[in-house]
DNA sequence: CTACGGCTTCCAACGATGGGAAAGTCAAGC
DNA sequence: GCTTGACTTTCCCATCGTTGGAAGCCGTAG
């Protein structure tokens, strides 16, 4: 099997299999003279599961992790739940910030009119938050953006 | 004020004052005859509103869009709001798409033993769909990783 | 004068992926 | 055997927002 064939097999595009076994999370594949890659069933099944658990975001590491697993036939499945358990964990913390996001928006856009006048809480709110408090008093900030907003941006982004 | 004033002041850092500059985000800084940047109150208003917009999670492209109605004194409310709803909707749509795959992901963990035994529904699930199903029928996936499973992880990442 | 901290620009890296160019390879059809 | 087209190879670039660092200039306190 040359790279199209797996890659048309296991969903994975040629250019992701190229990069996987420079990064090292496949082993190099065998070549024929001519240099190019050849393939095994086996290779289509690892693809199977890279892509599997990166569709449920897991991260490369993460992902290094449960492949070593599912080659030992001496693993705990503990490890495996350990894995599963933490990326939850990570998963649920990025909802929340992004539900806390939400939130505060859709409060702010609930008191905006969204009509031909300028006047906007939205922005008012954007331009800064003390400033909005004093002049609606009834306009809470929500978390994001608050005393201390703390720069999530990179975690979620 | 110097540039480290400014950032102190807003909360944005150096570097992205000097990014923002670059991408045209926000207009040049008049320069020292030394060539330092200075800046006046204003500027310090206007990354305080490109910080909160961040924190909120608006693009670099909406936040363009909401700095030029910020300044427009005849902008109408519904154009900002309108913004705000998209990136709700977009926040809401990524929103989603993590909680597909915590619940899938909490549904194998839920089944996995979690002790020193080798067999573990996750890497079974991992390791292929249709191979799980005929020998663990009761064992349904969810959206994330089905017959196509459509590659969100850029989107959400 | 010296030392230190702030400022400047430029370059690189991140993570995972896609795009594309230039060149070599293979197989089918003539 | 030759052409053609599909496939493969490597290499470089771009994304997106942000951080880090290096090399060198500036400003001020001691």
């Amino acid at each position: 099997m040359n790279i199209g064939d797996v890659s048309k097999e296991s969903g994975v595009s040629t250019k992701m299999i190229r990069y996987y076994e420079q990064i090292g999370l496949i082993p190099a594949a065998h070549r024929t003279e001519a240099g190019y890659r050849i393939y095994r069933d086996n290779d289509v099944h690892r693809l199977r599961f890279i892509r599997r658990a990166r569709d449920l975001g897991f991260s490369m590491d993460q992902l290094t992790q449960l492949m070593a697993l599912w080659s030992d036939r001496h693993r705990a499945s503990a490890d495996v739940k350990r894995i599963a358990r933490e990326h939850i964990a990570e998963l649920e913390r990025k909802i929340h910030e992004l539900q806390a996001m939400t939130d505060a928006l859709k409060h702010l856009a609930e008191h905006c009119h969204g009509d031909q006048d300028p006047e906007c809480p939205i922005l008012e709110d954007l331009a800064g938050a003390i400033e909005v408090e004093a002049r609606h008093a009834d306009l809470t900030r929500f978390g994001a953006g608050g005393a201390d907003p703390v720069r999530r941006k990179k975690e979620i982004q």
